[in-house]
Order: structure tokens, then sequence, then C-alpha cells
DNA sequence: CTAATATCTGCACAGGTTCGCAGGCGTGGA
DNA sequence: TCCACGCCTGCGAACCTGTGCAGATATTAG
């Protein structure tokens, strides 16, 4: 669907269409394109960062526990929570009058370890 | 360094301290995590995702064919291939009056791979 | 030297995001 | 039943980010 001009909209000219054209069967559309960015954009903030690094350390974590250990109030870990439940990163469980939270994927922990392990091999270069 | 108390400094008392300072331990400090949550930061970004995965399609393309494959203006391309690389995940070659980007790291590369086999399993769930 | 091409860099505006406060909801103990 | 505790949800202000235009730079051709 959509097929494409050897030049593009913008009136700037490919150097070479072949290679242009094999790119842009090879990436991903719109959508996937916007799913991808979605879930690196909610990676992209410090205190979501370390509250999955949290999860990912000791499996399972209440609420408040989780304020301890990034040190932020509770509210700003509740909203940082529910938007990644939304994305289905993490996943809840009720016991008592604490919920708590747990990554939900093994995707996601192979995900954090990489990337961990890209920072710290060299600083991010 | 820095020393941490059993309850955090915003009023809630940790429910189980000892989790709680374990994942203290295990997690990523503040500079850590901002490094990663800046290179997170980068790929959230739906135009330089696209470029990212263009450039591991095919290992190299000029401004100008990128701005082909993605679909939008050289002046986009240009600002946001200068914060990846500043970010050292794209390296550039001259020749001639282009310059080529390509992918600087197989890090790079396999958290790309990682992240669209992901998106693709389930759909981000 | 002059012109043209390909790319890069400030500046300003629109849009989205984060954070904290205040209040509401659900659960468990007295 | 009533109260205390843990957690969640709107709302508004401050902040940051992406995008486009206009101009500057570097390289090559004539």
């Amino acid at each position: 669907m959509g097929e494409v001009l050897p030049t593009d909209s913008c009136g700037a000219v490919a150097v070479d269409p072949d290679r242009v054209a094999l790119a842009r069967e090879g990436i991903p559309g719109p959508a996937e394109a916007g799913t991808l960015a979605q879930m690196f954009k909610l990676l992209g903030d410090p205190n979501r960062t370390r509250i999955l690094y949290a999860l990912l350390e000791v499996g399972e974590l209440c609420v408040c526990d989780l304020a301890a250990v990034v040190g932020i109030p509770e509210t700003t870990v509740s909203q940082a929570l529910r938007l990644l439940r939304t994305a289905g990163m993490v996943d809840n469980r009720r016991s008592g009058r604490m919920v708590f939270y747990r990554l939900a994927d093994a995707h996601v922990r192979t995900l954090l370890d990489l990337s961990r392990a890209h920072t710290r091999h060299d600083g991010v270069r």
C-alpha cells in the first residue's frame, strides 16, 4: 500500500533510488514506529527507568516501597505505574490494602538488561 | 556513597526495608539512570526510530535519501541526526558534498532488533 | 572567482509531559 | 459501625521537546 516515487515529497531528489526503495520496505510503518516510539518514550524518563530497574532487581514491590527506593512522592510513582501498566510493561497484584507491581514480560527484562550493559560498557560512548 | 534511611524522605514508611535496601543498591544511580533515559528518549520519537531502522536495513544513507525514506524534510532529518550523533548512536562519513550516516554500534543494532521483535510479538500487549 | 548543491545551525511557536496538591475510593482493624 | 491506611485520580503550573523558516557553512563545477 502506498506506492512511492523515486523523489520524495520535499523537493529533494533521491541520490540512490534503489537503496531508498529497499529501506522504505524494511523500516517499520508509521503505526509500528509509533508503537515502538511510545514504548521507548516510557523508558525515557529517569523515574520510570529507576522504577523498572527496581522491579528487575527484586521481583515485586508495593507503591510505597517503590517510592522509598526511587526517592520520589507516591503520587508520582502511582502515575508512572499507570503509564507503564497501560503499556503492558508492568503487572499488578492486590494483597490486602497494598498493590504489588512487577515486570510483566521477559522481553522487558531482556531489554533493560541489554540497555544497561550498553550504557555500562562505554558510557554511551 | 549516599547512605540511605529505612524510611524515605516523603513521609511514607517502607513496608519491607530489606527489599527496599536491596533495590536501592541494585538500581542505577541518578546519573546512570539519566544516561539511560536520555538514550531511550532519543528512541522515543517516530522519526528518529524510522531513521535508525532505515540505517539498520541498508548500512549507509545520506541525509537526502534518509529524508526520502522517512518522508520528512531534510532539516528535520539533520537535526535528528545531530542528536543521535551526539549520543553516539550513529556515525557519519563525508564523501564529497554528501554525508553518509550509519549505526555506530552493534549494541544499538541488537537493541533495535530486540525491540522490534517485542513489538511484533504481541503488539505491545 | 562565482554559482550551485548538500548539509548544518539559531530562533520562535505550538504541543505535549511532568510534577505536586487536593480529594476520592477501597481495604482492614478496633 | 467508624477510623486509619494505602493507593488512585483530576486539575493547574512549570518545563521540556519537536518542527519549520531563514541564514550560514563547506564542497564542487564552470
